[in-house]
DNA sequence: CAAATAGTTCGCCGACTATCGTACAATTAG
DNA sequence: CTAATTGTACGATAGTCGGCGAACTATTTG
């Protein structure tokens, strides 16, 4: 099953402002630039469900921030920083610079690693 | 009547980013750029009606994208370039950048820069 | 096989968005 | 005073969004 990437020439730019739009992508996006290397979906922390945490990761892929590796039972997921960076230059820093840890309500994300949920 | 503006430390990442996430905006923000100066709400070629226009400049300027002063019955309209470079130094370059004419539907009304009031 | 793990899919909800049209207000020009 | 110009306010509408839960698939592991 081979999931849906824009190529590097498809991307939007109101697509990406819009993915980076949310809160919650944008934790992701920075917890995946602070990482460096890819991660599965449920390693970020977030206090939502899994079907929402689908739901950003398919809007964070569709629309080229990152790119999505089935292997396992796991989906890794890696920042496209080369793909962004060449159409949209200084963009990606930017904001990762805005969503520097010192102004966020961080979510301290060292600890709950877990579902809110579905577990018990 | 005192529009709200937010203050530079009001500024917020998600809420600005989705305000430049609608293709209208970003061209109402990237002409605001390319003139550099305060330009009235009808003066961008949107081909969208008065209303629309409206709530497209509201939602600029409760981000802190521009920021608006009455003057007659104009409503003026200018990029906060210094204060989002403050808080988000090269996210509006980017954004300009990535907006280039080039992937645009250019408007291509060259003429009609004047300025409707201030001056007669 | 059975259980655990990691995501997906689907339906639903409430909230918001972009758009319109009409009616209105305020200022400027004749 | 009477337009004309510029924008606002107020619905209304069609669509999107972020979120949930429940049921499901697929893989790994005991």
């Amino acid at each position: 099953m081979h999931l849906h990437h824009p190529t590097n020439s498809e991307l939007d730019l109101p697509s990406v402002l819009h993915a980076l739009s949310d809160p919650q992508r944008l934790r992701i996006v920075r917890q995946l630039a602070d990482r460096a290397g890819p991660c599965a979906c449920s390693s970020f922390g977030l206090d939502v469900t899994k079907s929402t945490l689908t739901h950003h990761f398919r809007v964070l892929r569709e629309a080229g921030v990152v790119s999505q590796e089935i292997v396992g039972t796991s989906k890794l997921n890696t920042l496209r920083r080369a793909d962004i960076d060449a159409r949209f230059p200084g963009l990606l820093d930017a904001v990762l610079v805005g969503t520097a840890p010192s102004g966020d309500h961080g979510p301290a994300f060292g600890a709950p690693l877990t579902q809110p949920a579905a577990q018990a």
